[in-house]
DNA sequence: GCGACAG
DNA sequence: ATCTTGTCGC
């Protein structure tokens, strides 16, 4: 190995390593149509199977190879940089580093340069050898050893004292734990600092939607970066078009909170959103060296603040051979039930829904996406009991033209959750959710009792519904929730715009069911546009006002009622 | 501060 | 969503 004969006698430094064989070599020089370096066989031939402690931030075993051209595929083909590495001058991609992917360029140099791609328009040299690389990268190491951290004895728990737990017990944590526990941490501080009577919910419930298994962790990461403590006490003024994900009012309440929070807080922040975003792009290798480097940042700084950690045992329930390392979703509830002791309430229900709506909003599609003319088409209601808790759901699916029955699923359960306007859906959804999974025969499309994004928010109970199903979906109302409108003329058929208040946003359309008889609220809930939402609605109202979908659902919904407190009055008597 | 507010 | 009561138009 005459390029590593430096690492030579301190390979057992690096803990397990295990190198390639030369048949795996050749096949990964064909694999990508390119002649290997020398320097970065040698390399290969100790550590690429596994590098142990070396290198731990970079991610260079063989297997993530091809995850990591797949990537620079993804985010750079068609640009200029991308054609140049790949065509004339055999850019080959052996690492990344947050966001950073590392290559070398095979032009028949044994010992190429290093470079960093960042973005297609910046790349930077990094190193002027792959072997300088690997050296100066272990000198970085010692100055900042991720594998002390992993096996040092130190007993971090002074709140933990029964449980004796080390420092590297947190490497058998998957990513949501980790994620929590820094969110923990944060609360702890913040209590701490008696800083609770802040704004709280501009952020805390955002963070642990994480943990919730609705999250894309993409979308979590572009929304958590925008407010950011750094980014939203920068200099720069608020600009519309560098934030997509709130309002003007928003950016000035998260200034003030942050303004009032302190240094600490705000890097606890920033540590538990580097946490999250860690592994997005590659996923979860080995115990993710990087996220603990996080964490135990996260620790320091706790330590630094005579602050004690939260209880490591509740956090266990979610190991990191769960889900590729990311862990079984969950909620700050379990947690809560696991032992985790929340240091005050430090923001209500409400705006934790809120922020489920602002993540989910995102993943709206507004336009028509489903292959062919919907046959089978949905209708749900939900029907309540006014003596009792009871709420009962149904779903009927209809054949378009004959308007039979083609299945049907009901499902009674206690009320979860209040009803307050413009968080209807977290009312209704659980029921028919329930529903759904009963249900034998899936729809194309679903007509749901409730607006879509005709909403303060945009985000309605066929949005949520459309969104968590997958499915195309219409809202489909009775009396208005936001927004203004023209009465429509007085025939069947006819409709006028919704728009939406303070803008000229069309939000939906108000569509005249039946012949001067008050008209209904048409609003896109999932993958169909307003024009087709409205005519789709429009066929399926035959003598009513309300579409068949609907009422036919309410009927079922109505019986499932009668039929579950018949059982239960039955079971009570004997 | 007040009104409006899907089912 | 639930309830009750009354009125209007067919």
């Amino acid at each position: 190995m005459p390029y590593f004969d430096f690492l030579l006698d301190r390979l057992e430094d690096f803990g397990e390593i295990a190198g390639c064989t030369e048949e795996e070599i050749t096949a990964i020089e064909s694999q990508f149509q390119l002649q290997l370096p020398e320097a970065y066989k040698d390399f290969l031939r100790l550590f690429g199977r596994e590098s142990g402690h070396l290198l731990e931030p970079y991610a260079m075993t063989i297997d993530n190879l091809q995850a990591h051209k797949d990537e620079v595929t993804d985010m750079y083909e068609g640009t200029e940089p991308y054609d140049i590495l790949n065509f004339s001058q055999k850019g080959f991609f052996f690492g990344h580093m947050d966001d950073m992917l590392l290559f070398f360029i095979c032009n028949g140099d044994d010992d190429p340069a290093v470079y960093l791609m960042e973005a297609p328009e910046d790349i930077n040299a990094y190193e002027s050898s792959f072997t300088r690389f690997i050296e100066l990268e272990l000198q970085r190491d010692e100055e900042f050893p991720i594998s002390h951290f992993l096996h040092s004895p130190v007993v971090f728990f002074a709140q933990d004292a029964p449980s004796i737990v080390t420092a590297g017990d947190f490497k058998d944590l998957a990513i949501r734990a980790r994620v929590a526990f820094g969110i923990c941490c944060l609360e702890y501080a913040i209590s701490h600092f008696q800083l609770e009577e802040l704004n709280w919910a501009l952020i805390l419930p955002l963070l642990w939607s994480y943990t919730a298994d609705t999250v894309n962790t993409a979308i979590w990461g572009d929304q958590i970066a925008e407010r950011m403590p750094s980014a939203i006490l920068s200099d720069y003024p608020f600009d519309r078009k560098d934030i997509m994900w709130f309002e003007l009012d928003t950016y000035e309440q998260l200034q003030q909170l942050y303004r009032q929070s302190n240094e600490t807080v705000n890097e606890l922040i920033y540590l538990v959103f580097r946490i999250g975003t860690q592994d997005l792009h590659t996923g979860v290798s080995r115990h993710s060296a990087q996220t603990l480097n996080y964490l135990q940042k996260i620790i320091r700084l706790m330590h630094e603040n005579r602050l004690e950690l939260p209880v490591i045992t509740p956090f266990r329930q979610y190991p990191i051979t769960e889900y590729n390392g990311w862990g079984r979703p969950f909620t700050r509830e379990d947690l809560s039930n696991a032992g985790y002791k929340p240091a005050n309430n430090l923001w209500s229900t409400t705006a934790t829904a809120i922020a489920q709506q602002a993540i989910l909003t995102q993943q709206v599609i507004r336009y028509n996406d489903f292959p062919a003319p919907p046959v089978f088409i949905a209708g749900a209601d939900v029907e309540y009991d006014k003596y009792s808790d009871l709420i009962a759901g149904a779903i009927v699916v209809l054949e378009r033209s004959t308007l039979q029955v083609v299945a049907y699923a009901t499902h009674c359960m206690q009320v979860t959750f209040p009803y307050i306007p413009g968080l209807f859906s977290f009312r209704e959804m659980p029921p028919l959710l329930a529903a759904w999974e009963k249900l034998s025969q899936k729809p194309d499309l679903i007509i749901c009792d409730g607006h879509g994004i005709a909403h303060p928010r945009r985000f309605g109970l066929a949005c949520h519904m459309g969104v968590t199903l997958n499915l195309p979906a219409i809202g489909c109302g009775k009396t208005r929730l936001c927004g203004h409108y023209a009465m429509p003329a007085g025939e069947k058929g006819a409709s006028s715009p919704l728009l939406a208040d303070g803008s000229d946003e069309v939000i939906g359309a108000v569509l005249r069911s039946q012949t001067r008889i008050n008209p209904i609220f048409v609003s896109i809930g999932h993958k169909i546009d307003i024009s087709t939402a409205t005519s789709v609605v429009l066929d399926m109202c035959r003598e009513f006002r309300l579409p068949e979908t609907t009422r036919i659902a309410d009927q079922y919904a109505r019986e499932a009622m009668e039929a579950y407190k018949a059982a239960h009055d039955t079971g009570q008597s004997h």
